[in-house]
DNA sequence: CCAGGTCAAGGGAGT
DNA sequence: ACTCCCTTGACCTGG
């Protein structure tokens, strides 16, 4: 790979995967099942995840795919527990292990991506808390691989809400940030967001790169829908200052459904498929992919506009 | 086996 | 006040 080039990547499903062998790092439950069947019943699935994890990944390898984000599926209720307490800990410990391994030695890189109610940003201290269990929850899961405490393996999230008052929500997202185990710290990132109302990529530059280091990960479909107040040059460009050297800027890229696919659609929605390439400036970086097709729209961008 | 209803969390937007 | 959306569709039940 050329130091200018693409690195594409994707989002915990592999559909090829899923649909020849239902291998999936996706099995859950929901809460009526997890209060009746228990640590028991999350350590079996886990298993299983963990399992799939493993096939994923090595057909990404089989497939010339390096960047891949895992699943915060792995583990069902993980929020509820601490991993030493489900029975076979150690098994899926080692088994992680040897993901860890297989992803570094064949260089893929890996990340995750917590969902959209940690928020770190919030006035309400229960919800911070929980914040603060789950990002370091994501994080151990990583040490039990071995990945890096750092952003080569991110841990990327949104700051939130804006609460009425931007600045203010901005500033308790770095306090809190503070409180973070220091893995933790060392893997976060943050995202521009999509709608205008909240956060652009100046406004994450400002608020929080510029208080507490972190990297911003650059969403090119986010951007469109976001607060206009850089164009996408220079919000690109200012991303990628905040990447530590040595460390590839990873970015997003998704292209709007509504615009290519169904006009009803809302204007956040993801495309199944491509229709326009990430605009990098020749510049190297990481992209995941968040087309619907997953894997499959990997190979289908590179056909199209990687010949 | 399948279709259809249901499902943790925080916050915001549309109705 | 209610519903839907989002990291990520999967779970569960009744036919």
């Amino acid at each position: 790979m050329s130091k200018s080039s693409i690195n594409l990547g994707y989002a915990c499903i592999n559909m090829t995967l899923a649909e020849q062998d239902s291998i999936s790092c996706n099995r859950s439950m929901i809460k009526r099942t997890f209060l009746s069947k228990g640590l028991e019943y999350v350590s079996e699935l886990a298993a299983i995840n963990v399992h799939a994890l493993q096939k994923i990944l090595e057909w990404n390898v089989d497939n010339n795919i390096n960047i891949y984000r895992m699943t915060s599926c792995m583990f069902p209720w993980f929020s509820e527990y601490e991993f030493d307490q489900l029975p076979n800990i150690e098994e899926i410990k080692n088994s992680l292990k040897s993901c860890g391994k297989y992803a570094l030695d064949n260089g893929i890189r890996l990340s995750f991506h917590p969902g959209p109610f940690n928020c770190l940003g919030s006035p309400n201290e229960k919800t911070v808390d929980k914040t603060i269990y789950e990002l370091n929850a994501h994080s151990k899961i990583m040490d039990f691989m071995g990945l890096p405490e750092s952003n080569q393996s991110k841990i990327n999230i949104h700051v939130g809400g804006s609460y009425g008052n931007h600045e203010a929500a901005l500033s308790r997202f770095c306090n809190n940030f503070k409180r973070l185990d220091d893995a933790t710290a060392k893997r976060l990132t943050v995202e521009n967001d999509d709608r205008a109302s909240l956060y652009s990529t100046k406004m994450l530059y400002k608020g929080v790169y510029e208080k507490v280091g972190i990297p911003i990960v650059f969403d090119s479909h986010h951007h469109e829908l976001g607060p206009q107040d850089l164009d996408y040059h220079d919000a690109f460009h200012l991303a990628r200052s905040t990447w530590p050297t040595g460390i590839r800027q990873q970015c997003h890229h998704s292209n709007s459904k509504r615009d290519y696919e169904m006009t009803s659609a809302r204007p956040q929605a993801h495309s199944d498929w491509y229709y326009t390439p990430f605009e990098n400036y020749n510049e190297g970086c990481d992209v995941v992919l968040e087309c619907k097709t997953k894997e499959l729209g990997v190979l289908s961008y590179r056909e199209k506009f990687l010949p």
